[in-house]
DNA sequence: TACGATGTTCGACGAACGACGAAATTGGTG
DNA sequence: CACCAATTTCGTCGTTCGTCGAACATCGTA
């Protein structure tokens, strides 16, 4: 048997239909998160490697993982690095208003 | 000793200045809490037992003391009924557009 | 005063969470 | 090919979460 015919499986994202709301709130309800989804808001895509977060990388593949998979982020895979960025249009379109007004309030608190 | 000069602990109610995002948004993104708050923004105030979910009291309780310690709801004593009503203000006052956001995004996934 | 209604507190439980280190995967480079 | 850099996967640890039932407290009323 060969190893695998594809080097990884396919990353899962949600259609954007089927983003739920409480996957969202719950992945911006931590502040690791939050703070990625803050930097992302501001450049299209960034390395996964590159978040001026303070935790272990395995610490933060997981969080990436989560919000990927609450529809908030869309990664894709380049040689071996992992590009990530925010789905600003499909969020848009699934909860107009929502990211603006959460990352708002958010820099409300912390300028 | 005498019993206690007063019935019952005072409600801990966090000042407008200090309801925390995180908090907010973690109340939020439990569905059985999310439907207290819908239920909360259609009527001034409600007795913590008419509220049509299906979990039982303590629990129910539980969730009503995490609305509460989030800044969401305020909670006030009369005789032994206890009456929960949405911070609207204060929120609106706090985190501007967000709980009219998050609520209609809810009312998007569950019309 | 005893009862019933309302609601809370107190464990307990399993599931999920956030964190970590070690090992594995992938791909570019010496 | 050997090595290194980027990242994930896996297993684990301790904490928090949502849920429940049992017991307790409070208040109005029979």
């Amino acid at each position: 048997m060969p190893r695998s015919t594809r080097r990884r499986p396919a990353l899962a994202h949600p259609a954007t239909e089927e983003i739920d709301l409480f996957d969202v709130l719950h992945a911006l309800s931590d502040p690791t998160r939050m703070t990625i989804v803050r930097i992302l808001r501001t450049e299209p895509e960034r390395a996964c490697g590159t978040f001026p977060v303070d935790v272990a990388p395995s610490t933060l593949s997981h969080h990436f993982k989560v919000l990927r998979e609450s529809g908030l982020i869309a990664q894709r895979e380049e040689a071996n690095r992992r590009f990530s960025a925010l789905r600003t249009v499909d969020l848009e379109r699934r909860f107009p208003g929502l990211l603006d007004t959460v990352l708002a309030a958010h820099a409300r608190t912390a300028p």
